[in-house]
DNA sequence: TGACTTTCTGTACGACGTACATATTGTGGA
DNA sequence: TCCACAATATGTACGTCGTACAGAAAGTCA
């Protein structure tokens, strides 16, 4: 995938891998999961499709890539100031990575397909599971409330995205009649609109986001200043 | 889709509507939930692949309806028992969703694309948020403590089944990073055991999905026998 | 300059979802 | 009894997808 610098012959390459990815998230962004494919991202380099195949052996190590990629992305200062309280560390990760999310919904999906073992995110577990050890817990219980955290926030933010895929996807799924016509809808293209019932929608899950980890820090630390055990 | 049993007339159906579903987790089950098709349900049924298109207008609707029979068989006479405790009632409703889940591993993708707001899908929130009504709570705190509850037993075994599927990938360059970095990370931070029977990790995972739901239970539940506030 | 290496492109194949036209098959009214 | 009709199945086709393969470009080094 990634040559060594030291070695320079043949023709030079006409794009970049990051170049890839970016034409990737872009299309992730506009259209959704459903509708990155290596014509699309091809065709926005302006190369032809099969030439993403020298950076990349197959369209599922483009996502894999763009998901590393985002994960190695997020700021790990802000959490890994031991001054903070341990709660506060967590909620300003928790925080952070659910932002990164909103803003590129398509990814959610990516991250939850895969057993999200890239460096990136194996790093990211252990910093979270270095808080919890920081804050008294055992390496034991850091690992396992660690692990119920990353649940919750993926799995809160993939709720919370499919809930608003239901304003785009209902509208074309709703005409079940036999034989629609294909002129009223195209089934690759989304709309994604921000209209204001979804800022609403964002708002309200934002503090059901917050609320649901308080609780569940508070579930994993029997007493205000230790976490689990 | 459906259609009213007064009126019957024309040619009878070839097949109906669940062996159409049936397929399509036959072919969930075997091959994941990339490899359903349209056409290879047809194939598996006998019929031609348009052939669907007369029960379901697309295949996203199939994969809805395949959800929807799919929460409306979760057993909901365990949790209903009044008589019970309610963290017990959680629990026989989590394990049971967990259960069923991990039967069938590519549904639960399908359960996290969708908005989930099907009638099987709404009466299980409604039950679960009634389970924790009956303990004390709030309407609100029962709705929102439902939400976190759900959002943990499907981000967990998301992550679970993502996971355990790592053999399908290319696996080149997938062991060479996951080698590299587990020697860099500590083996107490999260121990996925790749070498050893599949049956242990599921027996791991369920044994920290438990431990979870606990810990989580304790954040919803102040005193030990009402759910939150 | 010419061999060599790397990358890009042209072309092609099979699979997919599904639209359209047409054939098939049962039922109720004549 | 027969025929028009309605519901369903099929034949065919189009556009898109991932990607394999062979060969053409475009640099570097002897």
């Amino acid at each position: 995938m990634t040559q060594s610098p030291n070695r320079r012959m043949g023709r030079p390459r006409a794009v970049t891998e990051q170049a890839i990815l970016d034409a990737a998230l872009s299309q992730l962004d506009t259209g959704g999961a459903a509708s990155v494919s290596v014509r699309g991202i091809a065709a926005q380099l302006g190369i032809a499709p099969n030439a993403v195949y020298t950076y990349f052996p197959n369209k599922a190590a483009v996502l894999r890539a763009l998901v590393e990629r985002f994960l190695g992305e997020v700021n790990h200062d802000r959490f890994a100031d031991r001054q903070m309280p341990w709660r506060e560390r967590v909620e300003a990760l928790a925080l952070e990575l659910r932002t990164r999310l909103v803003a590129h919904p398509g990814a959610v999906h990516l991250l939850l397909g895969g057993p999200m073992d890239g460096p990136n995110a194996l790093m990211l577990r252990e910093s979270l599971a270095g808080v919890l050890a920081d804050a008294g817990a055992t390496a034991d219980d850091a690992a396992r409330a660690s692990y119920v955290l990353v649940v919750y926030v993926l799995g809160a933010i993939a709720l919370e995205v499919a809930g608003l895929d239901h304003a785009d996807l209902t509208e074309s799924e709703r005409i079940t009649t036999r034989r629609a016509t294909l002129d009223t809808i195209s089934t690759t293209t989304y709309p994604r609109t921000t209209s204001t019932a979804a800022t609403v929608a964002k708002y309200f899950t934002t503090e059901q986001f917050l609320w649901g980890l308080t609780h569940i820090l508070n579930g994993l630390a029997p007493t205000p200043e230790a976490p689990a055990r």
